[in-house]
DNA sequence: TTAAATGCAAATTATTTGCAGAAGC
DNA sequence: GCTTCTGCAAATAATTTGCATTTAA
């Protein structure tokens, strides 16, 4: 796990007056050391790797703190469970893209489609806080070769 | 209610070999004859109304059916809710705005948006099937005067 | 020392499902 | 008449919460 992002979430956590437990840092841990998606449920099971004491409980209050902290967000991938992306810490302007063929979620940036949300934005009279894009789309290596390379998270 | 729609989706009804029943009745007329985004809970309460025999089930039922004939979408507004907009039949590829300030949902087009997207996807080896945008923002109008006289959905 | 954090187990809540009766075709 | 659909009530499953105990500061 970064070391400076470790430093800024410690921070935020004596900024808030919160303890620092061998629970949380097992939650921490788990929820930074990867940069996979995950659902509490999974999240739960990683920390649980680290430290074997983490209950049900003590994640689903870790949870908020961390998305509350602007280092977690709950991403839309359209599944039926929560996800959890911590990536925003590295890259905080990403996008999804997600595969129909494989259902690999695909990151990226782009400064144009930045710009254009802003122009959209101010276009109505608003002025922007937070933006995200999801496109959901078919591999066009799978649909050649029934099958692709690609590194793609979750 | 468009009367369009409704006999595009009874033919999507017949077509699917399902059957017309006055339940499904008074639940597609709930779904369809507003703009405003709503909750399945929300939804039975405005299909009751039409027709007081509608079960929760029956609904609970009948919102994936709707959603697979596409023109029911679920959308994510970052409720704790399942959110879903009805005003896909009519405006296919339409955004979302939320308001920070009092919660209202704008509804937008851009075609340059979604140039943008389809633009991006390819790039990345693929082929768009779905886009969504979401952009959260702030009233400039609120702002400075404490209110605004916007309409919004939901 | 004392306020905050934890684990447990029970509670909550949205959604789903089994089943017997009702109804569309 | 046969099959689908419905309402009911019970089941499910993710998340939250109350409380007694532990622990960080």
């Amino acid at each position: 796990m970064d070391d400076e992002l470790r430093q800024k979430i410690y921070a935020f956590i004596e900024k808030k007056g919160l303890r620092k437990t061998v629970q949380r840092e097992a939650i921490i841990q788990a929820a930074f050391c990867t940069n996979d998606h995950y659902t509490a449920e999974e999240l739960i099971l990683k920390a649980r790797a680290i430290d074997s004491t983490v209950s049900r409980a003590t994640v689903y209050r870790t949870l908020p703190l961390l998305v509350e902290s602007g280092f977690l967000k709950e991403i839309d991938l359209g599944k039926e469970h929560k996800t959890y992306d911590p990536n925003f810490a590295n890259q905080p302007h990403h996008n999804h893209l997600i595969c129909t063929d494989c259902h690999r979620v695909i990151e990226f940036e782009d400064a144009h489609i930045e710009t254009l949300e802003d122009c959209i934005t101010k276009r109505l009279g608003f002025s922007p806080k937070a933006k995200m894009v999801r496109i959901e789309a078919s591999c066009n290596q799978f649909q050649r070769f029934g099958k692709c390379e690609r590194k793609g998270t979750g």
